[in-house]
DNA sequence: CTAATCACCTGAAGGC
DNA sequence: TGCCTTCAGGTGATTA
Protein backbone atom coordinates (compact mmCIF):
# COMPACT_ATOMS: atom_id res chain seq x y z
CA UNK A 1 0.00 0.00 0.00
CA UNK A 2 2.29 2.87 1.48
CA UNK A 3 5.08 4.40 -0.77
CA UNK A 4 7.08 7.51 0.29
CA UNK A 5 4.31 9.99 0.31
CA UNK A 6 1.89 8.23 2.18
CA UNK A 7 4.46 6.96 4.73
CA UNK A 8 6.12 10.58 5.05
CA UNK A 9 2.12 11.76 5.90
CA UNK A 10 2.16 9.15 8.37
CA UNK A 11 5.49 10.06 10.44
CA UNK A 12 4.65 13.97 10.33
CA UNK A 13 1.43 13.53 12.02
CA UNK A 14 2.74 10.95 14.71
CA UNK A 15 6.09 13.80 15.24
CA UNK A 16 3.54 15.47 16.86
CA UNK A 17 1.33 13.25 18.86
CA UNK A 18 4.00 10.71 20.52
CA UNK A 19 7.11 12.23 20.65
CA UNK A 20 7.98 12.37 24.61
CA UNK A 21 5.60 9.91 25.25
CA UNK A 22 6.54 6.96 27.58
CA UNK A 23 5.42 3.32 26.63
CA UNK A 24 3.44 1.49 29.19
CA UNK A 25 2.92 -1.78 27.67
CA UNK A 26 3.42 -3.49 23.72
CA UNK A 27 0.83 -6.31 23.12
CA UNK A 28 1.02 -8.47 19.63
CA UNK A 29 -2.10 -10.12 18.36
CA UNK A 30 -0.64 -11.69 15.31
CA UNK A 31 2.62 -12.86 16.72
CA UNK A 32 4.37 -12.47 13.09
CA UNK A 33 3.68 -8.83 13.24
CA UNK A 34 6.31 -8.62 15.66
CA UNK A 35 10.20 -9.09 15.30
CA UNK A 36 11.99 -8.84 18.15
CA UNK A 37 15.97 -8.61 17.72
CA UNK A 38 16.60 -6.90 20.63
CA UNK A 39 17.27 -8.03 24.56
CA UNK A 40 16.40 -4.57 25.70
CA UNK A 41 12.11 -4.25 27.18
CA UNK A 42 10.69 -1.91 24.96
CA UNK A 43 8.56 -0.82 28.49
CA UNK A 44 9.38 2.03 30.28
CA UNK A 45 11.31 3.58 27.08
CA UNK A 46 10.70 7.19 25.54
CA UNK A 47 9.70 7.79 21.93
CA UNK A 48 12.34 10.35 21.22
CA UNK A 49 12.80 10.97 17.33
CA UNK A 50 10.80 9.40 14.27
CA UNK A 51 12.52 9.71 10.76
CA UNK A 52 11.45 7.67 7.21
CA UNK A 53 14.30 5.90 5.18
CA UNK A 54 12.15 4.74 2.08
CA UNK A 55 9.06 3.47 3.29
CA UNK A 56 10.30 2.49 6.47
CA UNK A 57 9.26 4.31 9.57
CA UNK A 58 11.98 4.69 12.32
CA UNK A 59 11.23 5.41 15.81
CA UNK A 60 13.83 6.20 18.36
CA UNK A 61 13.44 4.83 22.15
CA UNK A 62 16.23 5.81 24.72
CA UNK A 63 18.50 2.49 24.27
CA UNK A 64 16.55 0.83 21.61
CA UNK A 65 14.26 2.01 18.04
CA UNK A 66 11.59 0.13 16.40
CA UNK A 67 11.27 -0.09 12.81
CA UNK A 68 8.13 -0.52 10.95
CA UNK A 69 7.06 -1.25 7.20
CA UNK A 70 3.16 -1.33 6.54
CA UNK A 71 3.85 -3.28 3.22
CA UNK A 72 0.70 -3.38 1.37
CA UNK A 73 -2.20 -3.08 4.04
CA UNK A 74 -0.50 -1.59 6.91
CA UNK A 75 -2.06 1.36 9.02
CA UNK A 76 -0.16 3.26 11.88
CA UNK A 77 -3.35 4.79 14.01
CA UNK A 78 -3.24 7.06 16.70
CA UNK A 79 -6.04 6.81 19.48
CA UNK A 80 -6.43 9.52 21.73
CA UNK A 81 -7.52 7.76 25.45
CA UNK A 82 -10.64 9.33 24.97
CA UNK A 83 -11.84 7.37 22.10
CA UNK A 84 -13.85 4.64 22.29
CA UNK A 85 -15.40 2.60 19.64
CA UNK A 86 -12.81 1.11 17.75
CA UNK A 87 -12.33 -1.41 14.77
CA UNK A 88 -10.28 -4.41 16.01
CA UNK A 89 -10.81 -6.88 13.06
CA UNK A 90 -7.48 -6.30 11.81
CA UNK A 91 -5.50 -4.95 14.86
CA UNK A 92 -2.44 -6.79 15.17
CA UNK A 93 -0.23 -4.84 17.57
CA UNK A 94 -0.57 -2.11 19.67
CA UNK A 95 1.34 0.21 22.04
CA UNK A 96 -0.08 1.86 25.26
CA UNK A 97 1.66 4.58 26.25
CA UNK A 98 1.88 5.93 30.33
CA UNK A 99 -0.94 8.57 29.52
CA UNK A 100 -3.28 6.45 28.11
CA UNK A 101 -3.47 7.06 24.56
CA UNK A 102 -2.28 4.41 21.98
CA UNK A 103 -0.90 3.39 18.68
CA UNK A 104 -1.91 0.82 16.95
CA UNK A 105 -0.61 -1.17 13.82
CA UNK A 106 -3.97 -2.50 11.68
CA UNK A 107 -2.87 -5.10 9.32
CA UNK A 108 -5.67 -6.53 7.11
CA UNK A 109 -3.20 -8.82 4.90
CA UNK A 110 -0.38 -9.45 7.84
CA UNK A 111 3.03 -8.22 5.23
CA UNK A 112 3.86 -5.69 7.77
CA UNK A 113 5.89 -5.90 10.73
CA UNK A 114 7.28 -4.00 13.45
CA UNK A 115 11.11 -4.67 14.29
CA UNK A 116 12.60 -3.95 17.65
CA UNK A 117 16.34 -3.23 16.99
CA UNK A 118 19.11 -2.22 19.06
CA UNK A 119 21.15 -0.72 15.71
CA UNK A 120 18.72 0.34 12.90
CA UNK A 121 21.76 0.88 10.57
CA UNK A 122 21.16 -3.00 10.40
CA UNK A 123 18.37 -2.99 8.46
CA UNK A 124 18.44 0.15 6.65
CA UNK A 125 22.32 -0.43 5.27
CA UNK A 126 20.92 -2.79 3.03
CA UNK A 127 18.01 -0.03 1.74
CA UNK A 128 18.78 2.45 -1.13
CA UNK A 129 18.93 6.27 -0.83
CA UNK A 130 15.66 7.63 -0.09
CA UNK A 131 14.37 9.02 -3.19
CA UNK A 132 13.64 12.57 -0.99
CA UNK A 133 16.84 12.71 -0.02
CA UNK A 134 18.81 16.20 -0.47
CA UNK A 135 21.67 13.97 -1.25
CA UNK A 136 20.39 12.42 -4.28
CA UNK A 137 21.18 14.85 -6.67
CA UNK A 138 20.67 14.96 -10.45
CA UNK A 139 24.51 14.17 -11.45
CA UNK A 140 23.78 10.83 -8.66
CA UNK A 141 20.97 9.80 -10.17
CA UNK A 142 22.00 9.75 -13.76
CA UNK A 143 24.86 7.79 -12.55
CA UNK A 144 22.96 5.62 -11.08
CA UNK A 145 20.72 5.23 -13.78
CA UNK A 146 23.33 4.89 -16.53
CA UNK A 147 24.68 2.47 -14.69
CA UNK A 148 22.11 -0.83 -14.60
CA UNK A 149 20.47 -2.52 -17.12
CA UNK A 150 17.59 -3.25 -15.64
CA UNK A 151 14.29 -2.10 -17.20
CA UNK A 152 13.38 1.48 -15.44
CA UNK A 153 10.10 0.36 -14.16
CA UNK A 154 12.03 -2.59 -11.82
CA UNK A 155 14.99 -0.23 -11.52
CA UNK A 156 12.89 2.14 -9.94
CA UNK A 157 10.52 -0.21 -8.00
CA UNK A 158 13.94 -1.88 -6.60
CA UNK A 159 14.59 -0.47 -3.13
CA UNK A 160 18.36 -1.48 -2.76
CA UNK A 161 19.35 1.38 -5.40
CA UNK A 162 16.56 4.26 -4.42
CA UNK A 163 14.20 3.59 -2.08
CA UNK A 164 10.80 5.13 -1.48
CA UNK A 165 8.92 4.48 -5.33
CA UNK A 166 6.50 2.06 -5.55
CA UNK A 167 3.75 0.86 -8.27
CA UNK A 168 1.96 4.10 -8.20
CA UNK A 169 4.50 6.74 -8.17
CA UNK A 170 6.95 5.13 -10.82
CA UNK A 171 4.25 4.65 -13.36
CA UNK A 172 2.92 8.11 -12.82
CA UNK A 173 6.99 9.68 -12.62
CA UNK A 174 7.65 7.64 -15.77
CA UNK A 175 4.44 9.06 -17.62
CA UNK A 176 5.32 12.65 -17.14
CA UNK A 177 9.02 12.05 -18.60
CA UNK A 178 7.61 10.48 -21.51
CA UNK A 179 9.86 7.62 -21.24
CA UNK A 180 8.31 4.13 -21.73
CA UNK A 181 8.62 1.87 -18.95
CA UNK A 182 10.31 -1.58 -20.49
CA UNK A 183 13.24 1.16 -21.81
CA UNK A 184 16.21 0.07 -20.63
CA UNK A 185 18.00 2.23 -17.63
CA UNK A 186 21.04 2.61 -19.78
CA UNK A 187 19.62 3.16 -22.06
CA UNK A 188 18.27 5.79 -21.51
CA UNK A 189 19.18 9.34 -23.06
CA UNK A 190 20.31 12.12 -20.64
CA UNK A 191 17.54 14.86 -21.23
CA UNK A 192 14.82 12.05 -20.31
CA UNK A 193 16.81 10.90 -16.96
CA UNK A 194 17.10 14.87 -15.84
CA UNK A 195 13.32 14.85 -16.85
CA UNK A 196 12.81 11.47 -15.10
CA UNK A 197 14.90 13.35 -11.87
CA UNK A 198 12.88 16.64 -11.60
CA UNK A 199 9.40 14.57 -12.00
CA UNK A 200 10.19 12.06 -9.44
CA UNK A 201 10.65 14.57 -7.36
CA UNK A 202 7.51 16.78 -8.41
CA UNK A 203 4.80 14.06 -8.35
CA UNK A 204 6.26 12.94 -4.97
CA UNK A 205 5.97 16.41 -3.04
CA UNK A 206 2.72 16.79 -4.86
CA UNK A 207 1.72 13.54 -3.42
CA UNK A 208 2.57 14.78 -0.15
CA UNK A 209 0.59 17.24 0.19
CA UNK A 210 -2.06 15.96 -0.83
CA UNK A 211 -1.52 13.59 1.97
CA UNK A 212 -0.85 10.67 0.09
CA UNK A 213 -2.87 8.10 -2.25
CA UNK A 214 -5.86 5.95 -0.75
CA UNK A 215 -6.69 3.23 -3.12
CA UNK A 216 -8.59 0.81 -0.76
CA UNK A 217 -6.81 0.62 2.94
CA UNK A 218 -4.35 3.23 3.11
CA UNK A 219 -5.15 5.68 5.86
CA UNK A 220 -2.95 8.42 7.82
CA UNK A 221 -2.24 8.28 11.70
CA UNK A 222 -5.74 10.23 12.01
CA UNK A 223 -7.45 7.58 10.14
CA UNK A 224 -8.39 9.92 7.53
CA UNK A 225 -7.72 8.44 3.61
CA UNK A 226 -4.84 10.45 1.25
CA UNK A 227 -6.36 13.02 -1.38
CA UNK A 228 -3.51 12.06 -4.12
CA UNK A 229 -5.77 9.16 -6.15
CA UNK A 230 -7.73 11.90 -7.68
CA UNK A 231 -4.99 13.35 -9.52
CA UNK A 232 -3.45 10.14 -11.50
CA UNK A 233 -2.87 10.16 -14.94
CA UNK A 234 -2.14 6.66 -15.78
CA UNK A 235 -2.34 4.54 -12.72
CA UNK A 236 -5.60 2.87 -13.18
CA UNK A 237 -6.33 4.67 -16.10
CA UNK A 238 -6.10 1.75 -18.25
CA UNK A 239 -9.04 2.02 -21.19
CA UNK A 240 -9.14 5.98 -20.54
CA UNK A 241 -8.23 8.72 -22.87
CA UNK A 242 -4.51 9.99 -21.97
CA UNK A 243 -4.60 13.73 -20.73
CA UNK A 244 -1.86 14.77 -22.82
CA UNK A 245 -2.57 12.68 -26.42
CA UNK A 246 -5.86 11.44 -26.36
CA UNK A 247 -4.49 8.11 -26.84
CA UNK A 248 -5.88 5.39 -24.95
CA UNK A 249 -3.74 4.22 -21.68
CA UNK A 250 -2.26 1.04 -21.65
CA UNK A 251 -2.02 -1.44 -19.11
CA UNK A 252 0.50 -4.40 -19.26
CA UNK A 253 2.52 -6.82 -17.01
CA UNK A 254 5.88 -5.80 -16.43
CA UNK A 255 8.32 -6.90 -13.73
CA UNK A 256 5.47 -8.93 -12.00
CA UNK A 257 3.44 -5.63 -11.84
CA UNK A 258 0.81 -3.97 -13.50
CA UNK A 259 1.63 -0.94 -15.27
CA UNK A 260 -0.17 1.94 -16.71
CA UNK A 261 1.26 3.81 -19.68
CA UNK A 262 0.76 6.12 -22.76
CA UNK A 263 1.91 4.23 -26.01
CA UNK A 264 1.98 7.26 -27.51
CA UNK A 265 3.28 9.86 -24.82
CA UNK A 266 6.20 7.46 -23.76
CA UNK A 267 9.19 6.75 -25.88
CA UNK A 268 10.80 3.35 -25.44
CA UNK A 269 14.59 3.76 -25.00
C1' DC B 1 23.63 -9.36 -13.07
C1' DT B 2 18.80 -9.67 -14.66
C1' DA B 3 14.35 -11.89 -14.88
C1' DA B 4 10.63 -14.67 -13.65
C1' DT B 5 7.90 -17.16 -10.21
C1' DC B 6 6.38 -18.19 -5.85
C1' DA B 7 5.45 -17.17 -1.06
C1' DC B 8 3.44 -14.50 2.52
C1' DC B 9 -2.26 -13.18 3.55
C1' DT B 10 -6.98 -11.36 2.96
C1' DG B 11 -10.73 -9.60 0.46
C1' DA B 12 -12.91 -7.50 -3.57
C1' DA B 13 -14.37 -7.96 -8.22
C1' DG B 14 -15.39 -10.25 -12.49
C1' DG B 15 -16.56 -14.38 -15.32
C1' DC B 16 -19.56 -18.22 -15.87
C1' DT C 1 -26.62 -17.40 -5.45
C1' DG C 2 -22.19 -19.65 -5.71
C1' DC C 3 -17.77 -21.16 -7.27
C1' DC C 4 -13.38 -20.08 -9.39
C1' DT C 5 -9.81 -17.04 -10.96
C1' DT C 6 -7.31 -12.85 -10.82
C1' DC C 7 -5.71 -8.93 -8.80
C1' DA C 8 -3.98 -5.58 -5.12
C1' DG C 9 0.26 0.99 -2.60
C1' DG C 10 5.54 -4.75 -1.09
C1' DT C 11 9.47 -7.44 -0.64
C1' DG C 12 12.40 -11.55 -0.03
C1' DA C 13 13.82 -16.20 -1.48
C1' DT C 14 14.64 -19.23 -5.08
C1' DT C 15 15.36 -20.77 -9.58
C1' DA C 16 16.71 -20.01 -14.59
Amino acid sequence: MPELPEVETVIRELKSKIIGKQIQKLSVIWHKTFVNNCETDIEDQTVRALRRKGKYILIYLNTSALIVHLRMTGQLLFIEESSTQIDTAYLRASIQFSDGSRLLFNDKRKFGRIYHVSEPEIILNKVGIDAMSPKLDIAKFRTMVKSSKMKIKSFLLSQKYISGLGNIYVDESLFRSGIHPASVSAAIEEFAIDSLYSEIRKVLTFAIKNMGSTISDYRDANGNMGNNQNFFRVYQQQGKPCVSCGQEIQKIKLGGRGTHFCPQCQRMF
